[in-house]
DNA sequence: ATGTAATCTTAACACTGTCAAGTTTATTTT
DNA sequence: AAAATAAACTTGACAGTGTTAAGATTACAT
């Protein structure tokens, strides 16, 4: 063995997109340490030097897929000419849209010990951003719709009810959405507006 | 050991059903065929005369589970005096309430390679009972608020998606349903009702 | 340069799903 | 009733798993 190798140099990162890369192909049940550990060229125990157990480095694959979907909503939310419902709209097209491109995500994120959040309204630190930034929107929508102030709490679980069961739907294995999801997301967010 | 201890008498129900008690104990990652052997105060390759693996029972259980939330869901929608529309909204409050009153049993089941089904509205043979009921019910239910038929498919696409969105939500670990569920699925639902 | 901390390896442990071979009981056939 | 067959179960083994302990290698701070 070549010395320069004996380090990784940036095994942690390494290791979090080998086991993602990983969870892709064989789903979630087939990850193991030992495979993720061979697949970046160390021994068994490396990980060890860079996480607590498994479910520690299921938590760091977890935040780095969220991660990466908080980039492609932030872009999809990013244009400023457009009103506030619509923006919601394309929000929640976006985050279920990330999830159809990316069956296996859904119930990894979804049911992961860290996503932890209050459908409230208040503003908190979520643990979970992606539901941050759709509370977000939905206020902005909500507020140019003129929606009351005692109906908005309803109306926000409405709203993401709606877009986490589409989700949560559509990445149903063995399940076929007859539909154009898109286009129901989007009418029924819309039929919701009035409310 | 006796010897009429050697064959159990009924095995594949009990494990089955040890199987379902340990999930409810230690969750579904916890369960090993192992364990749920001694549980039944049998060897460890027991299982493997009633089951071709360990997959094959989760299988059984599921079904197992989904029989018992059935009995539940029909009872529901037993009283014939109420209306279609009633109907619905009932099967769907205890839909989410059996979820509800058995938080592992949501994951466990929408995510088994068992159940299928397909979002459309002609009948057929579903793989998930509890699916078939609710279209069934809420085909009633448009017929009677005489729902134009090219916008049913649409409309049973809204109502599920909203009964298993509020069941996701509200089984997810770690996230809390600050309103009152029963009432705001009731409501949208409701609000549904016009479109 | 030397000591310390970080990173990694090897070896081992208990636990898992699964199978092969054999043992015990139930059921069927003669 | 006896024999043959099938079903149910046990024991023992195998490879794969998460995890830890002990030690080796390298980077870094003093």
């Amino acid at each position: 063995m070549k010395k320069s190798e004996y380090h990784h140099g940036n095994l942690r990162q390494a290791l979090i997109e080998a086991g993602i890369e990983l969870m892709n192909e064989v789903g979630e049940d087939g990850v193991s340490l030992r495979k993720v550990a061979a697949r970046c060229g160390v021994s068994q125990a490396a990980p060890y030097a860079h996480f607590e157990s498994k479910a520690d480095m299921l938590n760091a694959m977890q935040e780095h897929v969220t991660g990466q979907m908080m980039q492609v909503l932030e872009a999809a939310v990013a244009e400023k000419e457009v009103s506030a419902y619509e923006n919601m709209l394309r929000l929640g097209e976006a985050y279920v849209s990330f999830f159809i491109e990316h069956p296996a995500y859904f119930k990894f994120i979804c049911y992961s010990p860290q996503v932890k959040f209050r459908l409230v309204w208040e503003e908190e630190k979520e643990v979970y951003p992606p539901y941050g930034l759709f509370r977000r929107c939905a206020d902005a929508c909500l507020r140019e719709i003129g929606q009351p102030e005692e109906t908005k709490l309803y109306c926000l679980a409405n709203l993401w009810a709606t877009v986490q069961g589409i989700a949560c739907l559509a990445t149903q294995p063995n399940v076929e959405y007859a539909g154009d999801w898109k286009k129901d997301l989007r009418r029924i967010l819309t039929d919701g507006k009035e409310m």
